[in-house]
DNA sequence: AGAAATAGATTGAATAGCCATTCATATTTT
DNA sequence: AAAATATGAATGGCTATTCAATCTATTTCT
């Protein structure tokens, strides 16, 4: 923070704007994917992007700063995604299987990505992670939109537990998720959609 | 066990069956989970076993292999009741509920255990988790097992998948253990088990 | 316009803190 | 008294972060 910062409102904002911020971010996914969490040091980051080391503390305020930054920004994706989706007029199992494919999609397109969120982030510092855990908590309110439109127009079975269901479609896809990547992206992650969503819908769909 | 037998062959398993082996490993699980794994350096987890930094040295090669042999003495217990639970002359519907509620009942009645499985030790290095995933390995082999005696004997849908349904159960279980933990306990995870249960019950079940 | 001053941005070598591991020495057991 | 165990201060490697110096952009002055 400069001396003129009295001045101004949103000076992080204004960071987040100048291309340097999201240059840094996208070299230290490309970093962190290609050497692992503990290989990737801030001179390694600041290489890849070109800058210099003490350039990076100019726009994070540390380390960590630069990882929960990372997650923000791509985390913000996926839930704007899911925004749209719970708007149209679909039912609620096709609610569920559009976001299943989504999160499938982007992650299947961006394989520097789905190796820093499954593995790579996951070896943080617990305060990181419970950071990540704020914005993936976002995230999972829109899961039990979707749960509980289901159950308010007869799709899904009254009874069921929305914080159960919640963590099992989550574990479910994260799961699945995680282990594609650990298979090293062998087989075509996107075409277990149906199937996935088969198996989650069945799990709580009415009687 | 007689360190002057001119037979004896197994050193490791020696030094396993000292009595510092385990004082040493407990304390590594205490220190861990109330200090998290990157505050948790070998003097303190020496402290609280009350042996000497360089003690750790007679019984460890280093650090790393303190925290595999904490998983390897804890977590291969899942595993080990998982084999008794499918010798039981019970239904696979009831194997699939006694493995959850296993699971749960090992990690409520120990929450250092938890939250270092849980948590603490997923931000260990690639090593260690390749490790833990050997592990693993055979918990999944396991619970494949349930899922195809299932299939076999009409109980579960003959065309599921059983590679995503293996990831649906133990995404399922890791989820809503995780969410206990960061939740810190504060209800009954093994009161949750029937209604786990019945939600992956439901997911595989034969029409 | 051109020069000069000021503010803003960037650099990267030096620093400073951290901590796993070692090993000469001491203690205990056989 | 020899062997086995245990000790803990000292070492050495590592790297996040800092900051004085330098470069660039913008504003003010003549």
């Amino acid at each position: 923070m400069n001396s003129h910062s009295y001045f101004y409102f949103g000076v992080e904002t204004m960071k987040k704007e100048k291309p340097k911020y999201r240059q840094i971010i996208d070299a230290a996914i490309i970093v962190i994917a290609e050497n692992g969490y503990h290989q990737s040091q801030v001179s390694k980051i600041a290489k890849q992007a070109g800058v210099a080391d003490g350039t990076i503390y100019l726009y994070f305020k540390n380390k960590e700063d630069i990882l929960i930054s990372v997650f923000d920004e791509k985390m913000e994706m996926f839930a704007d995604r899911l925004k749209e989706i719970i708007e149209e007029p679909i039912t609620a199992s096709e609610k569920l299987f559009k976001m299943v494919e989504n999160h499938f999609t982007v992650l299947s397109a961006d394989r520097h990505l789905a190796t820093v969120t499954q593995l790579e982030l996951r070896q943080s510092n617990l305060a990181l992670r419970l950071r990540i855990n704020a914005v993936l908590k976002n995230y999972l309110v829109l899961l039990d939109t979707i749960l509980k439109d289901g159950i308010a127009n007869g799709e899904f079975d009254k009874d069921m537990d929305i914080r159960l269901a919640r963590q099992m479609v989550f574990g479910t896809i994260d799961e699945t998720t995680t282990t594609w990547v650990m298979n090293e992206y062998k087989y075509d992650l996107v075409a277990l959609s149906p199937k996935v969503h088969q198996l989650l819908f069945n799990a709580i769909k009415a009687e």
